[in-house]
Parts: structure tokens; sequence; C-alpha cells
DNA sequence: GAACATACTAAGCGGTTGCTTAGCCCTAAG
DNA sequence: CTTAGGGCTAAGCAACCGCTTAGTATGTTC
């Protein structure tokens, strides 16, 4: 049972998404990183701001991790791995349908863990070139999964596009962009964000009249 | 003359935004930390580091500006007066052609000027309280800007749109994102990501069959 | 040429950073 | 009861942070 109040419910997502993080106090300081890296950035959050938010002392950190760069690339990995599970997850009977689900689920999933998701997106430059270099692979995964759904539909002749991979970088990048300006207290839920902007991509990319 | 070369282009077009502040070394000082910013982040970056790009000691820096935060500051709001221009200079026979001129302009300029536009859109939370204020109007007079053409369109009837705060904001979104995404020595110029932007929005806002 | 103003630098201050060290507490096997 | 080992903390280290102070070089005014 979750509760409706504000920070628990934002707690509550954050330990869905961590939920298979362990031991226990590993996945305190994971929760707690992505909260404070989100809120702050990751240059602006310090390793003392981790350990206080997870109700440690500064030291406890370097017993799970390596450095503070270890903990934001888990945030990172496990972040691109679970939106990449959205979009591979999804299903539907035509291409219309699928990329429907795709957007919805994808812009959604930018709302709902936009802690997680602003972590994912904006942090990129702090990784080492190694990690940057492993999440990136996961990056070109996202980005073909998105092409592949649009491509299908203009060989259907049901979406009508004059450039697939400038039609591919939009879709994304509208999505991608929820976890910048989405709020929690704001007047549109995940679920009507998705269901918004998975009209609004059809209406893109369909034929003309 | 501007060169083509890629770092002093870069240069050209910081130039080219700062070219009203005074006195010169205030202007170089000012590039040195969008520069700086934009590449790194601002808390990434250290007072030490913009006085070594702008080739002076970490002292200078305060003759000019009574804080770190007061650079990002002037970046921020020269940066968002400069893109509202963009907007309210915008000119077309009729809602169609103002829309996509807008469109065009306000991509092409989060492209052209990605250095600049990074601290604009990414950087907002590291101002105080009072200049975070001051931005934020022009935030708001940038949205409704935007607004306002799709609204004209929507009467003449020719837009149609469901959620007319809604499209608003997928297409400031769209633009606004380019400055995460776009890269220099990319296959896009600024210019094809403007026409590619106002094709892509057009067709997300005209009327079904 | 004396007096002043402006633009800058060398040096450094107090505080904070990521991370380490040394040791304590608890559990559990022998 | 002893001993070993993992999980944690108190204390602190070297480096670095934003910013200040004291002083120097240069040019201008009378």
């Amino acid at each position: 049972m979750t509760t409706t109040s504000g920070g628990l419910r934002e707690f509550d997502l954050l330990e869905q998404t961590w939920r298979h993080v362990t031991p226990d106090t590993a996945r305190r300081l994971l929760i707690a990183a992505s909260q404070a890296f989100a809120d702050r950035g990751y240059h602006a959050t310090t390793t003392r701001d981790i350990a206080s938010l997870a109700g440690m002392s500064p030291a406890a950190v370097y017993i799970h991790y390596r450095s503070k760069e270890e903990l934001l690339f888990q945030i990172s990995k496990i972040g691109h791995e679970l939106s990449l599970a959205v979009l591979t997850e999804v299903q539907g009977d035509d291409p219309t349908q699928v990329l429907a689900n795709a957007v919805s689920s994808f812009a959604r999933w930018h709302a709902e863990f936009h802690n997680t998701a602003r972590v994912v997106q904006y942090e990129l430059s702090a990784l080492t070139p190694e990690h940057h270099a492993e999440v990136v692979e996961l990056r070109r995964r996202i980005e073909a999964e998105v092409r592949n759904v649009i491509e299908a539909g203009v060989e259907t002749g049901e979406f009508d596009v004059p450039d697939l991979r400038g039609a591919t970088l939009a879709v994304l990048s509208l999505c991608i962009d929820v976890a910048r300006w989405y709020q929690p207290g704001g007047k549109r839920s995940p679920e009507q964000i998705g269901d918004l902007y998975a009209d609004l991509v059809l209406r893109m990319l369909r034929p003309a009249a």
C-alpha cells in the first residue's frame, strides 16, 4: 500500500526502481544518491549529502562503492536499462499501436521516474570515459528501438516521414525532455503526459490528407 | 571574416552573443564562463577555470563580477533575452508562416548558440532565488509568445490541437532539447535542424484529413 | 613630477571536498 | 570464552574551493 503524501510517494517510486539492489544499505545509498543528484546535480552533491540522506556516516559510502562516480554509474546504467526495457516490452497489432504505446510508456517513464531520468539524461559527462562508453551503447539501442518502429510504419504506409532519422530524433527528444520540465505537483499526471504525447507524435507522423 | 575552423568558429559565435558587453575584459570573462559552464556545468567549473580560459589571474574575475553566481546570472539573463528576441522578431502572413518561422528560428538558435542555450536551460537551479525569479518571468513570456501563435492558428482553422497548453509545451520542449543533443560536428547544420523542426511541428498541428 | 585612479596579480584565508585510516560493535564459529 | 570478520563510525588528510587582501604597473590630470 503506497501513501499519497508527496515526499513518501517519491520515495516509493525510488524504492521501486532500485528494489533489485542488495544489500539493503547499498540500496539506501543508491536511492539517496539518485534523489540528491536529480535535485542538485552530480557536482553540487557531496558524499556527505548522500550519506546524510541515507542516515549514515560519510565513510559508509565507501564500503559499498569505490567512489562517488561509481554511485553515478550504477544509477545511470540501471536507469538506462530500465528505460530501454520500457521500450522493448511494448506491444501492439500494427506500427501505429506499437509506436503509440512506446511513446506513451517512454514519456510516462520520464515523468514518473523523473529523478532517475534526470541523472540518466543530464549527468553523462560526469562519467569516466569507460563508463560513458558503456552507457552510450545502451543509448544507441534505445534510439534503434524507436527508429525500427517508425521505419515499420513507413513501410506499411501508416506513417509518412521526410527524414527517418530526423523523425526518430524528434520523437526521442520530446519524450526525454519530459524529465526536464516535469514536476510532481503539476497539473498533468504521468499517464496524461503519455497520452498527450502519443497523440501528438501520431499526428506528426500521419500521412497528409 | 569568420574562420571555418571548429574551435575558432565556436569562439566567434560566443563573441557574437556577448558583443554588447563592456569593458573588453568583462566580455572575455563572460565568454570564458559560458564556454566552461556549457562544457562542464556550473558546479564543475571553478573560478580558476574561468580566469584561466580568459587568460587572467583568478582574482581578476572579482573586479568585474561580484561572484561566480553573478557571472551565471548575466549569461542566463542575456541568453533568455536573446532567445525571446528571436521569437518576437518573427514575421509571416498567417499563423502557419509565423509558427514555421518561430520554430525554425528558435530551434536553430538552440543549435547555433548551444553553449549559451545549455546554460540557459540547465543551470536555472544554481541561481539565487531573486535571480531565478527574474529569469522565470522571461521564460513565462517565451511560453506566451509561442502559445499566442498557436492559438491564432487554431482560431483561423489552420491548426487543430486537442490541448493548447499541451501543444505549446511540446513545441517549446522540442526546440529547447536541441541544446542537449546538438553537436557542432554533427551531420545536421543549425539551419537544417530549424527546417526539419518547422516541418515536423506543422505536421503535428495540421487538421486531420 | 606629484597625486590619483584604474586594472591587474601574487599570495593566501577559512572552509569544504572526496576519500582514508584506525578502531568499535556485533554476530558467529571453534 | 576466544577469535575472526564484516559493517559501521569518528577523526582527519591533502587538495581544492570561492573569495579577499595587499601591493604593483600603467596611464591621466593638474
